[in-house]
DNA sequence: CTTAGGG
DNA sequence: CCCTAAG
């Protein structure tokens, strides 16, 4: 089982920029090692994943997508990406794998709002195949070398999923829907996210039958793969062959587009992490600013997605702050164990940009400790 | 259209 | 997440 610790600094790569903190960009040769095993994993193609293509109608050469490759790339602008000496070292064809992992995931995407099934990322995994089929293996490991996964220094959000991994996040991860509703609704939830793999291609609903579907690309596919995230792309998956099943297990409630709330994606810590380090460039309420630039792929998460994720963030790191009581055992015990490095990071931001609470001065936060921690924050806009 | 606030 | 008001 791998255990990769987030023991990401402010400059993390996920988005592609520079703190101006310490470390800035590419991975920490230190994480090399850490990453080595996945490495391994991601290259040997032990994981029948071609069943899952042939089932969803994915494979690359089949749609005919490889030949438009160029023609994706070429029209993908990144021209939103600040010079803050941020490098990205994302080639040609660094762009081309991050977008034949963002076509998939858009396939996937559409699949999931058309069918109502929540497939879950775990096709990522698909894509994950492809990419190294598709690649020279050399390329591939330099790709691998800029993180645990290539595409991760794919300028846009957090493709920095790879790196969150490890049991913690899952066990984070899936708490964020709060209504049991949706939980089932996305089954995903349940046991899809964080583990990527999925051994079996088969889809099925709760009572495990068997059912099929139409994963034909449409017309609008296509189009809306420009845009779309891979956010969910997680790789704590630890082949645990008794859970994959439940992966795939998706349950379609009648839920329809009326619907309130349709599909609610929680947060990933790497989201949030991007989401800080947002913050760290561009302030607090800027949020326009920070959807562009470091969740430019993400779809969802709009600016008012982001700043109510900051909302809540500040809600959970003053919490947590001063709550080692019996009810905060209790409610831990449920949720998610946040972090406790965001959570700083967090306050350490809070402090530094007043949010415009206006009436909630509920969020208050002893400025002792995030003054001598203080450094890394630049100036407000 | 972007943000702030409240639901 | 959604909706709305306000700039």
């Amino acid at each position: 089982m791998w255990t990769f610790r987030m023991d990401r600094t402010p400059g993390f790569p996920a988005a592609g920029f520079k703190c101006d903190s310490v470390d800035d960009n590419v991975c920490h040769s230190n994480e090399y090692n850490k990453m080595s095993d996945m490495k391994r994993f991601l290259m040997e193609p032990t994981h029948d994943n071609t069943a899952v293509d042939s089932f969803l109608g994915l494979g690359m050469e089949t749609m005919g997508l490889s030949s438009t490759m160029d023609e994706f790339s070429h029209g993908f602008d990144f021209s939103f990406l600040p010079d803050y000496g941020g490098l990205y070292s994302c080639t040609t064809q660094d762009v081309e794998a991050g977008l034949k992992f963002e076509i998939l995931d858009g396939f996937l995407d559409e699949v999931e709002e058309v069918e109502g099934i929540y497939a879950s990322h775990d096709l990522s995994s698909t894509s994950n195949h492809i990419l190294l089929e598709t690649q020279d293996k050399k390329k591939v490991s330099e790709l691998l070398d800029g993180g645990p996964y290539g595409l991760m220094n794919f300028p846009s959000e957090s493709y920095s999923p790879g790196i969150s991994g490890s049991t913690g996040l899952s066990e984070w991860s899936k708490e964020t829907v709060p209504h049991a509703e949706h939980q089932n609704a996305l089954g995903l939830n349940e046991a899809g996210i964080g583990r990527r793999i999925c051994p079996t291609p088969l889809i099925e609903d709760s009572s495990g039958q068997r059912m099929s579907y139409d994963f034909r690309p449409r017309k609008d596919a296509m189009k809306k793969c420009m845009h779309t995230s891979t956010e969910n792309t997680f790789r704590d998956d630890h082949l645990t062959s008794s859970e994959s099943e439940d992966d795939i297990s998706v349950t379609k409630t009648s839920r329809t587009r009326s619907d309130r709330r349709k599909h609610q994606r929680m947060w990933t810590v790497d989201e949030v992490m991007t989401l800080v380090d947002g913050i760290s460039h561009f302030g607090v309420g800027k949020w326009t600013d920070i959807k562009n630039n470091f969740f430019h792929s993400a779809t969802h998460r709009t600016p008012v997605d982001i700043r109510d994720k900051w909302r809540n963030l500040l809600k959970a790191s003053y919490n947590d702050k001063h709550n080692d009581g019996e009810a905060e055992e209790r409610r831990k015990s449920l949720a998610r164990p946040m972090p406790k490095d965001i959570l700083h990071r967090v306050r350490e931001l809070a402090s530094r940009h007043p949010y415009p609470f206006s009436k909630s001065s509920c969020f208050v936060y002893d400025s002792s400790r995030s003054q001598s921690t203080s450094k890394k924050k630049k100036k407000r806009s």
